[in-house]
RNA sequence: GGGGAGAUACCAAAGCGGCCAACUGGGCCAGACUGUAAAUCUGGUGGCAUACGCCUUCGGCGGUUCGAAUCCGCCUCUCCCCA
């Protein structure tokens, strides 16, 4: 391993770093693993509920990346066992339980995916069921006990919900110590988290403490918002996933406000400071489109995000039409009276019912070969060729009689 | 254990026997304007239907009524106060 001095390591770690509990302790590690040519323990723990990663999960995926990189060990824990109490984190519900097998499938995907941002054959990876389906009620008592009533409700999350008379399960003050003690089992030196997770992150400080382990430094990174000013999430339909195409991401990051781009430029990019300071200075849109083709690039290769960023510009900026309009045959039999447009619309999947495809007649938001159509009533005489449908801004179809 | 309050569409929140597919705000979608940004303005926001209209929805199950989100009973869940 090659280690860096320590004022360079230092500043690897902190560069984007909302908290770093304590920076001393850190230099202390890092001097300390260097004496003793050991690489440290960073911790990064992972939802198993949900199957797919997207940019939120990369600003964490990203300096991962730059520490292992840097020699360090990562260590990855799949929280299967913290799935079943749901993290309190900003939802407010509980989750329903995963099985078994759907756990697994969700690991699959998920070290797949994070192996586009990290060396897999270099990372550790655990599940924490590893350890705590071999706990005993018994255990699971003196684990509870490491903690205060006083202290959970210390979290922002619990006191939110209690002055909001919002229900909090007892099970739930069990999750900060049981990702803790996810730090203890494999004797993190560092842990990684979102800026909602220093409660946790704090409680596996305190708990490796208890447990005679030196305890663990807490650096939070900054929560991106998806493309509603919402946190990212899946399940808010805002989010760049990584699955996404080189084309959906580039045009997910046009559609960003201009106020984050200097973030998404920090966070998710490798350009080094200078650059992105350059870039920032000139024209948001072309900043915009460079962060685009940069995420683009990063997922899907440089030509795939070179190529993205030219399809948009022909798309939106000259106005022409996408390069890759799906062209499809109407399933049923097209009356002799002419096919309702609304049904139309839905039976090729444009709208997803025809109320809603009226609505968007209605609005002026549909296009029959590059014109307006308002009559929600209107019906299209069965076509010979192809016909061109535009329903919204970015769908578009291509229609024959079947 | 005792007493009180409450559960309405994605979220918040009105409605308290017919005028309710259900006020309003947020979100979201669309249109105008733009840099597919922001801000602003406009329209829309359960489903089916060319249309008259029909169907499903107000925690769950029953009941009263010509008619219920609205009244009654039971159930489930939540919050508050007291112990």
């Amino acid at each position: 391993m090659t280690t860096p001095d320590s004022q360079a390591a230092l500043a690897l770690f902190s560069r984007g770093a909302v908290d770093l509990v304590e920076q001393k302790d850190l230099a202390a590690r890092l001097e300390k693993a260097r004496a003793e040519r050991r690489p440290l323990r960073i911790k990064f723990g992972m939802d198993p509920s949900s199957p797919d990663l997207h940019v939120g999960h990369a600003v964490q995926l990203m300096k991962l990346r730059a520490l292992q990189r840097a020699g360090h060990q990562i260590v990855l824990i799949v929280g299967d066992s913290t799935a079943m109490v749901g993290d309190p984190s900003g939802r407010n519900k509980l989750r329903p339980q995963l099985s078994r097998a759907d756990v697994e499938a969700n690991l699959v995907t998920y070290t797949a995916q994070a192996g586009k941002v990290l060396d897999m054959s270099r990372t550790e990876v655990h599940r924490n069921s590893e350890w705590f389906d071999a706990m005993r009620f018994e255990d699971v008592l003196r684990l509870a006990g490491k903690a205060t009533v006083a202290r959970m409700l210390e979290r922002d999350t619990f006191e939110k919900r209690m002055a909001a008379n919002e229900p909090i399960g007892v099970h739930e003050f069990l999750y900060p110590l049981m990702q803790g003690w996810d730090s203890v089992m494999i004797r993190a030196d560092v842990e990684l988290g979102g800026t909602d997770q220093l409660f946790n992150l704090l409680v596996g400080r305190d708990l490796q403490e208890k447990e005679g382990q030196a305890p663990q430094i807490c650096m939070t990174l900054p929560l991106i918002n998806g493309l509603d000013g919402r946190k990212m999430s899946k399940s808010y339909g805002n989010a760049i996933a990584f699955t996404d195409t080189a084309k959906d991401m580039f045009g997910k990051v046009m559609s960003l406000p201009d106020e984050v781009m200097g973030d998404w430029f920090r966070l998710l990019t490798e350009l080094d400071p200078a650059e992105i300071a350059a870039v920032l200075s000139g024209h948001f849109r072309e900043a915009k489109a460079r962060l685009g083709e940069e995420i683009a690039s990063f997922f899907h290769g440089r030509e795939a995000g070179r190529a993205a960023r030219e399809a948009f510009d022909r798309q939106f900026r000259d106005k022409e039409l996408p390069s890759d309009i799906p062209s499809v045959a109407y399933p049923g039999s097209w009356p002799a009276e002419g096919l309702a447009l609304a049904v139309l619309l839905r039976e090729i999947g444009l709208c997803t019912s025809s109320s809603e495809a009226r609505r968007l007649i209605e609005g002026g938001g549909v296009k029959l070969d590059g014109a307006s159509v308002n009559d929600p009533n209107a019906r299209i005489p069965r076509p010979t060729g192809e016909l061109l449908l535009q329903a919204g801004k970015r769908k578009f179809a291509r229609v024959r009689a079947g």
